[in-house]
DNA sequence: CGCGAGCTTGACGTTGTTCAACTAGAGTGG
DNA sequence: CCACTCTAGTTGAACAACGTCAAGCTCGCG
């Protein structure tokens, strides 16, 4: 990558750092950086593997996947650009924990851990604030599993629903970029008991569903079942 | 609180911190600070409440505890002292997500977070710690979650009684605190189920139970139902 | 001594998983 | 251009897991 193309990417990482770190140090991390993009599907950092690198996500949808000894998976989350990712959540210790896996098409930037590591030492305002957008993205996770342990299956799917309208795609109505049966692992029920509910609620208008096109239509309903669970 | 008795509290603390941060610090902390006791079941912080103090639990027992609309309560984890708790979690960012409530008799020393902030703020390699204390945290509690998906009940509670030995209790053989009822807040199911558990646990001769002390007998079996859940 | 909270047990109904069969669409090779 | 296959989606029936309810028990504390 060329100069001026180098500065045209972490702009959203520019915009929130802006007021915390020089430039100088921006530079230096895209120095050590290597950008890829990953196909739909393709892991971009694995379970088990070392934290060597933090994501950058430039563009695109990315799934946090934990596979155990059985071959099940549950999807932790789910995230859209433009985010900072993992390595920051459990810094530069042990093995992750999970992989990133890109649901959609995915430009990202791996940035050395070890750099990072120094300018946000250098950086303490910096790394205050990677502090809290980790914190925030623990939260979101923490309600998740809240919602999986409270709610049956009606009110946990209505969550995810209303998740991907308000933090993934931004509205309420997207092209799904995730198969039943990943809803079913982000939900934690059957991939049967997706389709049956979603094609319930087409039928009571809460929803419309056209091919992968999810349309919320009655966005107070979906609300209260969520809420009732 | 008299210098001499200030100076055998924070001992942990001061342990981990040693190495990144003066003892002028810690002197500043401990200006801003208040000790309290709190009696079991007693609510050290609220869910909802603003994230003012940071707590220091010096002794004793705690539980995350998640209330719902409907009354129900959720565990999301359960630690014994000497450790950081919360504010860290969420630094200084909207609302308490969950309360933290005594289990037993707790020693706490509630530190000003604002002082904290900026003492961190000077001392970055020491922020660097509390972020590390603070993502192995999350980590136990995503694993806990990922049982909780994953596994149906007799492995969710196998996961809860490995947990409270190698964690909370540090022996295979300990004096429950919490009671059945908590034991199914945390493993995510009915108190009716736990007690039905333990109970073939005791006829399998995996655990044994009396009045409330517990002691696990078939490590490797326990362990062995927590693996296929 | 009696009361209440926590504990225990069994019966029962609901929820949700599993399995098996079928459909539709996309990609492949003859 | 037509089978062929593969994957994702769909449906219904049988079954297992689990929660709920109701009743009785035990123990500690007032």
């Amino acid at each position: 990558m060329d100069a001026n193309e180098s500065k045209q990417e972490f702009s959203w990482f520019r915009n929130i750092s802006a007021q915390f770190i020089q430039s100088g140090d921006i530079e230096k991390l895209e120095k050590s950086s290597v950008k890829l993009t990953f196909k739909k599907g393709e892991i971009i950092l694995k379970q088990g593997g070392l934290p060597t690198h933090v994501i950058y996500l430039e563009t695109g949808i990315v799934k946090f996947n934990y596979e155990n000894e059985s071959n099940k998976n549950l999807i932790l989350t789910i995230v859209s650009a433009p985010k900072i990712l993992g390595g920051a959540n459990f810094f530069y210790k042990d093995n992750n924990l999970f992989s990133f896996i890109a649901v959609e098409d995915c430009e990202v930037i791996l940035i050395d851990a070890k750099v990072l590591e120094a300018i946000l030492i250098a950086n303490p305002q910096f790394m205050m604030l990677m502090f809290q957008v980790t914190s925030e993205m623990f939260k979101t996770s923490v309600l998740n599993f809240i919602s999986l342990a409270h709610k049956q299956k009606e009110g946990r799917i209505a969550d995810v629903i209303l998740y991907l309208a308000s933090e993934v795609y931004n509205e309420n109505s997207f092209v799904l970029s995730l198969t039943r049966k990943e809803i079913a692992e982000f939900a934690g029920c059957s991939t049967e008991n997706v389709i049956i509910t979603l094609s319930k609620w087409q039928n009571e208008k809460i929803i419309s569903l056209t091919g992968k096109k999810v349309e919320i239509i009655d966005y107070d309903r979906l609300k209260y079942i969520s809420k009732i669970g």
